[in-house]
RNA sequence: ACCGCAGACCGCCUUAUCGCCGUUUUGAGUAUUCAAAAGGGAGGAAAGUCCGGACACCAGAGGGAAGCAUAGCGGGUAAUACCCGUCGGUACCGAUUUAUCGGGAUUAGGACAAGUGCAACAGAAAGUAUGUACAGGUAAUGCUGUAGUGAAACCAGGUAAACUCUAUGCGGUGAAAUAUCAAGUAUAUCAGCAUUUAAGGGCUUCUCGUCCGUUGUUGAAGGGUAGAUAGCUUGAGUCCCGCAGUAAUGCGGGAUCUAGAUAAAUGAUGAGGCUCUAAUUUAUUGGAGACAGAAUCCGGCUUAUAGGUCUGCAUUUUUU
């Protein structure tokens, strides 16, 4: 299996990513949130995905680095899942919303709940 | 051996699996790229953004004023508000010859006979004030002296981290600077020439001064938007040795290359070790591992830091 985030994957036109909080939909499930928002890319590119914590749950920039890696981290393990289902290209954004320290466990099984229920919201959507 | 103070240095380690960002080499491909291998990948403060520079641009950014900064003396430096040395002041400690010597600490430490302001207590009064007692003097009067208060009483003194003055220095902006490239949008840009001379705008606080200006035409290609490349890491670099100097530091020689991301890499998880800590079954179990994350680069300052190592000084104890 592919456990790989390269560079092609991330998230990073600034374009995309307004769109995305204007116009894209988002799932929960505490402390995590998922916008999301189907979009095309160039040939070969199914997903985009970027990540975020604000700065006003962790005002020290090592915490977000820390936070921000966990969920890169959990992404890349649990990608499978949403890649595998996906009929057309989807932009992502990742966040990370409490003052509460998860630790990795917790934070891994948040994310692969997250990603199950907003794979069922999009079957719904259809 | 123990505790205290000062300075310097280090600031978790090993390994497996799965990943991320550069570099080099090899192979494939017209190319964007793809694959493999090797090697590299946060700090002493990367932080606060408080000073000083390098570098870049702004119209050669010129004069004056204002403003800001600095303030014994000498030195260091690219430069500083930093660093070193030294003199003086301040409080302290030790010694004794009781007034000197020694020690470390600390200190914005130029000018109050240029002007303005401020000043506890005491005092009639601290400046447009003249009271009381005594003495002298006068036509008469705080006109003169003494006493009394106070550090200081009309003539000065104290105070400038009070205004101020003096000397010296300072143009502004800030890597989202700036340069180049290709894409789509379609004249809002620049240069030359001719024309117009007044509204306005720029020169980043004001003013003087100065520059631009309106329209037409010719030429070049500009502007905003998202992106790529350069800037971007070889530098006041790091380490070692020698010489000069009280020192900061300088000079000479040798070795060495050590992060360059851009919604932003430098990681996550497991195992073992190390350190600290709680409980007890005293060698097991549980918990914790400080402060904190590069963003153009250097030199300082300030603040945050568990734990550890080394050096120097002083105290106490033990042994000889």
């Amino acid at each position: 299996m592919n456990f790989t985030y390269p560079k092609n994957e991330k998230l990073k036109s600034k374009i995309t990513i307004g769109l995305l909080f204007t116009e894209g939909k988002s799932v929960s499930k505490y402390p995590l949130r998922l916008v999301y928002k189907a979009g095309s890319f160039s040939e070969g590119e199914k997903i985009k995905m970027g990540v975020s914590v604000s700065k006003k749950n962790f005002k020290k920039a090592v915490d977000r680095n820390y936070f921000k890696r966990l969920l890169r981290e959990t992404y890349r393990l649990n990608k499978h899942l949403l890649i595998d289902n996906l009929d057309q290209p989807y932009s992502f954004m990742f966040f990370y919303q409490t003052k509460d320290r998860l630790s990795y466990e917790e934070i891994n099984t948040k994310t692969i709940q997250l990603f199950e229920k907003f794979l069922l919201q999009i079957k719904k959507e259809d």
